[in-house]
DNA sequence: GTGAAAGCGCTAACAC
DNA sequence: GTGTTAGCGCTTTCAC
């Protein structure tokens, strides 16, 4: 209780700066083995009494049990690796899609009492590499694209867990978290539609055959009826404004765009208004996601939203259950999405 | 050489599927001694021939140093904490700020070979625990109150190194990076007055004889001249929104407002718009931090910039020279700031 | 230059 | 219910 007795007093002059669980036997008058048992919470093997006096003790001198050893020994970490794309060595610049997820990842890990390393993975290696350093019970992938996917899995060990968000990679290790992108690209195509838009543009980053941005474009390509334009971009502001700049003299009767991204959309917002073009009076613009941002700028963006604490609770709970309850491979999981009229479409000019 | 030969072959049948470093000395027909000092880089102690027959074995049998291990017989574990605040349990909503500067954090951490450990803290004794669990070599500590910090050094060990990214709090353990925020509130003030601006608005979280927002406040209120209003909110959109609205039946007369966060700032803006007000032409507004953010709403917010991978770096290298060089704990390091002029500041009505 | 012994703090698998 | 034995994979210390 007293907070000022928190150093060990002196047994026989053990070690004095960590407290370990053999302080706690010694002082317990049990042994090792017991004491591990009731910090384990294996109240099972032990009697209510002995678990008392242990906790006592624990509280007292203050113990922490230390992970590297249980690590060692139990080969298992209640660790889990968050890994998230970087260019190379020299950079890091997680996209404003992936940190809204990484605070959700980790407030659902901690509440289940995992760790978080977070790695950014420059080269495909890294990914087995930072599993097996770590003895890393699971790995969360975030935002890779499909075939790095497949470069990391083909060097992974194969026993640790992995669950790859955003991605459609699938294939013997990895499990994904994605939204319905499909769908999402169909709702989006049936907005525009209704608003009167014929002559469109899909904007996002180049695809081809596979992925998230695929896969709305499929949808949205379907729904559509007609061909649309496609225009590759980066997921930037600054792409986005780029793109905005040149557009009506690319696609002089386009009336409205669609991009893979709001950061992305925004941009285009951007770049149309330096032109002096209306949004969405001249132009509708609708982008993809949902983040804050939307809200912030004029007009608001309307565009198609994803439930990201959802997405981020779904995957934890796909990883975990591989990893505690050895659960099968689960199948990947497809998150509904959902379209958020706002500001920045309108019907066709 | 061949890929095939993972397996050791028979020894005792011992552990089938890691590759320690028993395996590779066994392979290479020296002691473990040896291939830890190639591993490690003491190339005074082994002859370069050896070194190379190793690094070749290493290489070939895809050899991947168990962190656990080494931390646990070193204690050290070239890990470090990344600990930011967390309302509760629950929760864990990184601000903008924070969050931008993450990213730079591990980038310089991995350049270094260090991983980091994701943290949300709910309870101050959270800190010390999370330090001794995994051996920490040290910690950054991301935008915790002044005296919260007290709490957690209070509770530490002593031994790891602890840095603290925007904060004030000085005392034995903790080392600060903080912005000039006292510049930074004489810039915005210098600003506004140079506009004609008189009677103005400071808004922030509440504060009181301590941290980042006194430090603000008191430069501003001393380069303005004279009084100014103080307005309690909290670094949120919304909270921005709801002071915007109310600003101008509150602050009648005033002509200018001062977030100290530019997610404040733009939520002032919002909410000053809804009133018909328009800005910077009846009110001129403007943040601190020029997030990515400021160069997406319009009009564009002028603000305070500051240097986040200048900050992150030196963060990093404080932290850094402290384990590894032993160096005294260096004097809290302060980084300048500079005016951003964007759209939504002009000359006082 | 290289090696042997001891042990970091913990847990698995059994015995009692 | 509780203890014992044997490591997990690595580094430290000191001997050769």
């Amino acid at each position: 209780m007293l907070s000022t007795e928190r150093q060990p007093s002196g047994e026989g002059g053990n070690a004095s700066v960590r407290v370990t669980l053999k302080d706690i036997a010694q002082r317990a008058g049990v042994s090792m083995m017991t004491v591990s048992n009731v910090i384990n919470g294996n109240s099972a093997r032990v009697s209510p009494a002995t678990i008392e006096r242990i906790q006592r003790i624990v509280v007292e001198l203050g113990y922490v049990p230390s992970h590297s050893a249980r690590s060692l020994a139990a080969k298992s970490s209640r660790m889990v690796g968050v890994l998230v794309p970087a260019a190379d060595e020299e950079s890091l610049t997680i996209s404003p899609h992936n940190v809204a997820i990484i605070g959700q990842l980790e407030r659902e890990l901690r509440k289940r009492a995992y760790d978080v390393l977070l790695r950014g993975i420059a080269r495909p290696g890294e990914v087995a590499e930072a599993l097996r350093a770590w003895n890393l019970d699971g790995a969360l992938l975030l935002g890779f694209l499909d075939e790095e996917i497949a470069t990391f899995t083909a060097s992974s060990a194969g026993r640790t867990r992995i669950v790859a968000v955003d991605s459609y990679a699938d294939n013997p290790v990895t499990r994904g978290v994605r939204t319905d992108d499909v769908t999402g690209g169909r709702l989006a195509a049936e907005h525009l539609r209704a608003l009167g838009h014929v002559d469109v543009v899909f904007a996002g980053p180049r695809f081809a055959g596979q992925g998230v941005v695929w896969q709305r474009f499929q949808g949205f390509k379907e729904a559509l009826g007609g061909d649309c334009a496609v225009e590759a971009a980066n997921t930037t502001y600054d792409d986005g404004v780029a793109l905005g700049r040149r557009l009506r003299a690319d696609h002089p009767s386009a009336t409205a765009v669609f991009a893979t991204a709001d950061i992305l959309a925004i941009g285009v917002v951007a770049g149309l208004q330096e032109t002096g073009a209306r949004v969405p009076d001249d132009v509708s613009v609708m982008g993809f996601d949902d983040l804050d941002l939307c809200r912030y700028v004029r007009p608001t963006l309307t565009t198609i939203a994803q439930d990201l604490p959802a997405k981020a609770a779904t995957a934890v709970a796909m990883l975990i259950g591989e990893i505690e309850r050895d659960e099968e491979p689960p199948a990947p999981a497809t998150l509904d999405v959902h379209l958020v009229e706002r500001g920045s479409t309108g019907p066709a000019r």
